[in-house]
RNA sequence: GGCCCGUUGGUCAAUCGGUUAAGACGCCUCCCUUUCACGGAGGAAUGAGGGGUUCGACUCCCCUACGGGCUACCA
């Protein structure tokens, strides 16, 4: 390839949320054009009038913006190479549709959907289940080939809906180069003649992917495994419409797996495992249904991504911490692996509790004060700041602060009595009692004088500190996690550390358990 | 069924013909910690099977098995 610019693209289809598979792509996407100082085109295929879904392009810009890989080129971005919605683009796929059909590399189809199901209902057999339209099938059908010019013309005219289709040709090898997997061969045989241009007038997939490519001067076409079988198609279109010097160099990324059965992750893997597939929350427009999604579920952008490149790439090395700007200084299509990954949540979560721990408190500080508010849970910015890097060793989730904050602003709402109760007996009672009195006394309400007063106290008694430390620390925390006890009891105060006391006795008192 | 792609521990994976086959997640044990984490030290666990090629195969070739994708006027 001689030094043409490097332009790549993400494609999505606006039908929903945003799954994981999408955004890897359009990071390989974003990280292959960084580092080769190139344009991150989005191109928005919305050829499919009956799946599109309103405010899912929207939707996607944010989830791109959210994981910081916007594009530079889009439909919110004009290029000089727009528009960038397909549908915007109409007219261009007909003309090069047309312009197939009078070369000879395609042809007008007249058939009904009832016509084509009669058809491989006719050819099927137990060897050949799915038949194709073909060089085999093709001379039964109503086309253009086996109709005369006059009835075309005339069918055309007199408004009857057709498509066109590529006149795939026969025995012919068609060598798709692709930077992951080398030479994939495919024989033209085995390539039924795919719809160009659908009877709405909007282009397929196929053409539509080849025309805009061509248009917007792509240099390097990335997309998931599942276009490999069509990818000879494309080929051929890009040697049809004489483009073949110009064309991109082919990557087929692996597929992202479900993390137990077998086949691709889907919206619905996450539901029935409990993880999120999406980016961000997807509220589906219709049904007003929402969709978990990795933001909301309390993923770092960081994290997201980073486990994202790290699911089929790899540097050689054995890092597995990497931003963005290393990501894309060290990425490079040849390292990414072949074979698809299965998702694995557990080890997604590391990867977010790895970029919490690595956050300061500065940074973590409006994300946890936005955990706190949506719990109900208002403090001072200064407040939080000073508990975050108390609890942040604690958290996978940024939701996880929720549970490891909530006691230090509320008296928690339930406690682990059954843990309390397990080793409990009178003379706790009587001591802890009594220490509240010594409590009361203290002057300086630090760390260091709550432990020597409750040292102190527990000296004068027949019993064990350490027997008494882990109720304490459920009364005050609701259970058994959390920095150190005598930190907490000094951070909310002497009152509520009292309060918190007597109404653990109280409960203990009032439901007693000498079993 | 056909075509295509793939296959190193449970999972993500390094290796690019010669290693005791890295590392990470998860799991287990211990240390640290009178909580939970973090951190530290260990442990169990891997080349789908069969043929070749080679002095030597995880690595190259073939077959089989298995997995996946595609087989729409969806992308």
């Amino acid at each position: 390839m001689a030094d043409k610019k490097i332009r790549v693209r993400f494609a999505p289809s606006p039908t929903g949320g945003l799954h994981l598979g999408g955004v890897r792509t359009a990071l390989f996407n974003y990280l292959f054009a960084k580092k080769h100082g190139g344009t991150f085109v989005l191109r928005i295929e919305d050829t499919d009038q009956g799946r599109y879904v309103k405010g899912a392009e929207e939707y996607i810009l944010n989830c791109l913006a959210w994981c910081g890989i916007s594009p530079d080129e889009g439909p919110h971005k004009q290029g000089e190479f727009g528009p960038y919605r397909q549908s915007e683009r109409k007219a261009r796929y007909l003309s090069y549709a047309k312009q197939l059909v009078q070369m000879g590399y395609a042809y007008y189809a007249f058939d009904t959907p009832e016509e084509l199901d009669l058809m491989r209902e006719k050819f099927k057999s137990s060897t050949n289940p799915s038949p194709q339209y073909n060089a085999l099938t093709r001379a039964e059908m109503k086309n253009s080939l086996t109709l005369s010019e006059d009835e075309v013309t005339k069918n055309i005219e007199s408004g009857i809906p057709y498509v066109i289709r590529i006149k795939m040709p026969r025995a012919e090898n068609i060598v798709l180069n692709d930077m992951i997997r080398g030479e994939v061969t495919f024989n033209s045989d085995e390539v039924d003649d795919k719809v160009l241009l659908k009877a709405d007038g909007m282009p397929t997939y196929h053409l539509a992917v080849v025309v805009d490519d061509y248009e917007m001067q792509i240099s390097h076409a990335f997309r998931g495994e599942e276009w490999l079988p069509s990818a000879p198609v494309h080929i051929l279109l890009w040697e049809y419409l004489g483009w073949k010097n110009q064309m991109p160099q082919w990557a087929h990324f692996p597929l992202i797996l479900k993390p137990d059965g077998k086949g691709k992750l889907s919206k619905r893997d996450g539901d029935r495992l409990g993880f999120p597939v999406y980016a961000m929350d997807w509220t589906d427009p219709k049904s007003g249904e929402i969709t978990k999604g990795f933001k909301e579920m309390g993923f770092l952008p960081e994290a997201f991504i980073n486990l994202l490149a790290l699911l089929g790439w790899n540097d050689g090395s054995s890092q597995e911490i990497f931003d963005l700007i290393e990501l894309a200084e060290k990425f490079t299509i040849d390292r990414i692996h072949k074979g698809g990954a299965k998702f694995d949540f557990e080890k997604a979560k590391w990867f977010n509790g790895e970029w919490i721990k690595k956050s300061s408190a500065v940074e973590l500080l409006p994300l946890v004060k936005k955990v706190l508010d949506t719990n109900n849970i208002n403090s001072s910015e200064e407040k939080i700041g000073a508990l975050i890097p108390l609890v942040k060793d604690r958290c996978q989730l940024l939701n996880d602060f929720y549970t490891q904050l909530a006691y230090f602003f509320q008296d928690p709402q339930e406690i682990d009595m059954s843990a309390i109760k397990a080793k409990w007996d009178e003379p706790k009672t009587t001591f802890l009692k009594e220490w509240i009195g010594d409590l009361k006394n203290i002057s300086e309400w630090t760390p260091l004088n709550v432990e020597d007063s409750f040292k102190q106290a527990i000296a004068s008694k027949q019993l064990k500190a350490g027997e008494l430390q882990l109720p304490l620390r459920i009364m005050l925390v609701g259970g058994k996690f959390g920095p150190p006890v005598f930190e907490i009891a000094s951070l909310i105060g002497k009152e509520s550390t009292v309060r918190r006391i007597e109404h653990s006795l109280m409960l203990l008192n009032s439901n007693p358990d000498h079993a």
